[in-house]
DNA sequence: AACCATACCATCCGAATCGGATTATGCAAC
DNA sequence: GTTGCATAATCCGATTCGGATGGTATGGTT
């Protein structure tokens, strides 16, 4: 029940989504992570389904079932669990980030400006529209980790929409 | 010499590096990475040893051995190589970019923005520093690529460093 | 000539991740 | 009572990761 195990970034991802929503289903924590981390965090679903029974069996999140209905497995976080989680947040981080931008890539390597710039143009900008509205409806209360978190994606898609646009032209 | 292979974002790299540079090792594409794309897409090493010898297996490059000395192994692109290198840069590519930020991470969880702040502002100013150094050094001659890609990962850090900056005070 | 420090260069391998195909389950409507 | 849809979970082969490890040329020192 408790064997050694290497806490990854997914890890820590799923130990901060539990220690916010309490007890959860896999399928909870995919449709959690689609909506927050998923915009700027990419990892596949089957990971979410994958990792919690990882963890549960290194001892830092119980699992158990639903007595009804689809008998769900539900998992909510340990001591060890919620030590980990605090741990973690503790730890300062000088990496640097990195940015997967196939854009970026193709632009690197000597595609059409303007081509690019211009399919690129509409992706932020929805993007940037979604995040928008997102922060309307953001609440003012509540822990301030995700609106910082949305602000400073918003910056960066308000640079990115900036870049696309000025060399869409001429 | 030509099973069918799947190109990979990966393999779409190599291919490109290589077409930048005519014949090279798998040591040069290291460096090469390193000194460029580097700077905003990860890939470990061993990768850049294990994916030429992917794609010549695949047809897309020339494998040879040095005649004298280390006897190292060099690739070169094939017509074929040359032809995928073509085409994937004239797809487009509508998707976003993924923020891989352990610092954004740990900011939505909750973290300590200042303490954050104080860290993430060094790595960042350091990092726009190097690009600023880039940027006059680079050719005004030559493809403009290269040239593109690093505005806009400047444009990125100045905007980095404007938020943990402030951020991280108060 | 033998040494040794230091780049330079290459491979290996277990674990984690990816992504999409596939299957199953409950519910409501017809 | 079967059809259709949204929900929910699992599987699996291929790719990627990251670091440990191990070779090889070069130049300087004794």
């Amino acid at each position: 029940m408790s064997n050694e195990i290497e806490l990854t970034h997914t890890s820590h991802i799923v130990l901060g989504l539990i220690s916010a929503a309490g007890e959860v289903s896999p399928y909870d924590l995919k449709q959690m992570a689609a909506a927050t981390i998923g915009n700027f965090w990419s990892l596949p679903h089957s990971q979410l389904y994958a990792e919690p029974a990882r963890l549960a069996g290194g001892g830092y999140l119980t699992e158990r079932r639903e007595e009804h209905g689809r008998r769900r497995k539900l998992y909510a976080l340990t001591d060890r669990g919620r030590e980990a989680h605090g741990q973690w947040l503790q730890v300062l981080t000088p990496e640097p980030y990195m940015l997967r931008d196939l854009a970026l890539l193709k632009l690197f390597f000597g595609a059409d400006v303007q081509a690019l710039a211009r399919v690129q143009l509409q992706t932020h900008r929805r993007k940037l529209a979604e995040y928008e509205q997102l922060t309307e409806q953001i609440a003012e209360y509540g822990p301030p980790g995700p609106r910082l978190a949305l602000d400073l994606g918003t910056r960066h898609e308000r640079q990115t929409v900036e870049f696309w646009d000025e060399n869409s032209r001429d």
